[in-house]
DNA sequence: ATTTCATATGAACAGTTACTCATATGTTTA
DNA sequence: TAAACATATGAGTAACTGTTCATATGAAAT
C-alpha cells in the first residue's frame, strides 16, 4: 500500500510511532472534529452558547426548516455535545459540556489570529 | 425556509442575534475543523507533531499511498496547517503554527474526559 | 377522543470528498 | 542528455453527508 522509496526511516518511524496515539483514538478525534465541521452545526452550538433553545427557535434564527435543525441536533446529540430537557410539547436544547466552548473558542482564536 | 410555530422568541433571537458572530467567519470556523474532521489528516498532523517528515516517510508510517498523502499534504497546505520545505528531491513537511497543537490537544481532551 | 402543536425520523437525492490510477513536474546522478 | 527518484496533480469513482419531503411520535388543549 505504501509506495516505497530509497530513503531509510528506520530510526524516524520508531520514534514517532512510539509517540503517535494508537489508530482508534485518532479516529476518535477526526469524527469529533467532523461534526463541527459543518456551518449548521457551528451556528447551532453558537445559538446554544449562552442559554438554552426551544428547536423552532433555533430554526427561525438560522432560517432553516425544523426538520434539517432536528437532524442536525440528534447528530449534535449523538456525540453528546448537546443535551435537551422537554417541557410539555418543548424540548430545549444546551450544550452539554464546557468543552465545547473551549473547543470553538480555540478555533477562532487561530482563525483570527490568521488574519494579521 | 424556517417553519413557523406559535411560540414567540423575539426577545431570545434579538439577544443571541447580537452575540452571535457573522456568517463568514461562522463558515470559516467550520471549515477550519472540516480539516481536522478526517482520520488520514489527523494521523499527518500527528506524525508532524515532534518533527518534520518527508512525504515518503509519512506515507511509510501511515501504510498509505503517496498519492493519498499528498493529496491531504496539500489540503492541509491550503488551510496554512503545514509547511514545507525543499531539499534536493525531498520535500519536508512540518505543522506551520502551535496552535495546530492546541486544537488537537483541546479535542483529546474532551475525549479523554468523556471515557469517565 | 380528536385536533393541534412541537419535534423526530426514514427515504431519496444532490453535492462533496478521499482514494486510486496514470501521468506530470522538478531535482539529482550517471 | 538520459535515467532515476521524490513529489504533485488531474480525472474518475465509490462512499459519505446534508437537505428536503412526507410522515410518525408524543404531549397538551378542546
Amino acid at each position: 500500500m505504501a509506495d516505497k522509496c530509497k530513503h531509510d526511516h528506520t530510526a524516524l518511524l520508531g520514534r514517532v510511532k512510539g509517540e503517535m496515539p494508537g489508530d482508534e483514538l485518532l479516529t476518535d478525534l477526526a469524527d469529533l472534529y467532523k461534526i463541527f465541521g459543518d456551518s449548521t452545526r457551528i451556528k447551532i452550538m453558537f445559538s446554544l452558547y449562552e442559554e438554552e433553545m426551544c428547536v423552532c427557535a433555533i430554526s427561525e434564527l438560522l432560517g432553516m426548516t425544523q426538520s434539517a435543525i432536528s437532524h442536525q441536533l440528534k447528530v449534535l446529540k449523538d456525540a453528546k455535545l448537546v443535551a435537551n430537557r422537554r417541557e410539555g410539547k418543548t424540548i430545549y436544547y444546551r450544550l452539554s459540556d464546557d468543552h465545547v466552548k473551549t473547543i470553538i473558542a480555540q478555533g477562532f482564536e487561530h482563525l483570527l489570529e490568521e488574519d494579521q
